[in-house]
DNA sequence: CGGTGGTTTGACCACGTTCAAGAGAAGTGG
DNA sequence: CCACTTCTCTTGAACGTGGTCAAACCACCG
């Protein structure tokens, strides 16, 4: 029905918990004390493998997990009642996602593996519990909450106030500063989307994000094949992103 | 420097707490057992009123308190570097917000009062105390956080794949189903923003705005004087906001 | 009253979409 | 390993929605 989504993938499980984990660095109890951390380790069960495509849950699946990205990529969608697709999000190795289903105890929109990710599940119902009991991880889930709420806030803006290239160019700039965080570089990476899902997410046809690149490119800005890109002249894009310096313009 | 925004307005206390409000109803402790309201009761201390565009709070002001739309309406801007406003919410009473600060500590946009209002703060170290004693208070944020999330997310898609119309209609149709929710009519009511902030709100041009209005008016959708609001044909609305019956178009 | 903030209407134009066609990359099976 | 399909990306041309600018109107308030 419904495309070519319902793989069954043989699930590895990489370890059985978070003190095991060989990718335990990045994770979500980054900033709990170790005592904590090792409470909180019973929680993250299932590190499994996802397949490109692979759905991690489905919209308006009854909400049970939020999972964290060890791995990959991974991007939520939204569709809408024409079929439609609308990117959401983009999660990379240690961002947390699907808490979208709090609210009323289903979710809102789909979750899917971009490229082959190692995804750990955490029982909601156990999180609680133990943020009862740990104010530091009660802190920490509002925070996360807080900053999706706040990532969503910047898209809205760049939505409806900003021009196509200025979206790509704080797209790409956005991109940078994440691969940076995650000590990777931040000038030479691999978009994680097909620049079809780019485009969608930054609102735009995929023809539009196309000739905007190209553009950039054409202005020694950044150097791009296929989906490698590489930061030519940051100082450049900088200034793009952020037009607040009107004054030297002729 | 910033507008006529350092108003010192004589905070008039409404009432001391919670239970001896007389406007409890609809508050957040709303599904709390009645024992952990009373104990939530201490929080809420400061219902204050706030004139037609007072702050409640400014962008980049440390995060203390989040607050609960007792009367009356707010709406929630983001200011970037260029000084233009971007409308992010919009909030009645009963509705909490203020909750964009706990990422980093501090907020990351202004809330202003679009009329006169009365508006309860809710120190926030408090309620994270209260939380880890009262699963039922911890649940409930995460729900409010979701659900703003969720509402980020509906006007995202909004933005990028709707038309001036779809866009407005929609607007329309959740203000009718927030004043239902609120038991107060959901075929006449008054908007409670200016067009402008209206508008900035749905990403559109005041201009836009007018013409959809003034079209819809025409069609006989929708009567509109001023800020008034009456819909006339609802179902033509619905079919307008959700285009999937493309079949009896004509 | 004049003044200010909000709203409406018209004319024009630009940005980005849509449509179309083709090249390139990647995945699949013989 | 190559031929095949399918997906992804690029480039061009034409169109249209919604933005911008300008002017006038209106309501409310001091």
């Amino acid at each position: 029905m419904d495309g070519a989504q319902t793989y069954q993938v043989s699930v590895n499980t990489v370890s059985e918990n978070c003190t095991s984990c060989s990718l335990a660095a990045g994770c979500l109890p980054k900033g709990l004390p170790w005592q904590q951390w090792r409470q909180l380790d019973a929680l993250a069960r299932h590190p499994a493998v996802f397949v490109r495509r692979q759905r991690i849950y489905s919209q308006n699946a009854p909400f049970y997990s939020c999972y964290i990205v060890k791995s990959g990529a991974v991007k939520t969608v939204y569709i809408n009642a024409q079929g439609q697709e609308r990117v959401l999000g983009l999660y990379l190795p240690g961002d947390l996602f699907g808490l979208d289903g709090v609210g009323d105890g289903s979710h809102t929109c789909s979750a899917q593996a971009l490229e082959r990710s190692l995804i750990c599940r955490i029982n909601f119902a156990d999180l609680e519990q133990h943020m009862a009991r740990m104010p530091k991880l009660q802190r920490l889930l509002l925070q996360l909450m807080s900053d999706q709420l706040n990532a969503a806030h910047g898209l809205i803006c760049s939505l409806s106030q900003s021009t196509a290239e200025e979206r790509v160019v704080r797209f790409i700039l956005e991109l940078s500063d994440r691969y940076r965080q995650r000590k990777l570089s931040g000038t030479e990476f691999r978009l994680a989307m097909t620049k079809t899902d780019a485009a969608n997410y930054l609102g735009l046809a995929v023809e539009t994000l196309s000739r905007v690149l190209g553009r950039l490119r054409n202005r020694g800005l950044i150097r791009i094949q296929g989906r490698q890109l590489q930061i030519l002249n940051e100082a450049a894009l900088k200034a793009i992103a952020d037009p607040s310096h009107i004054f030297l313009d002729s």
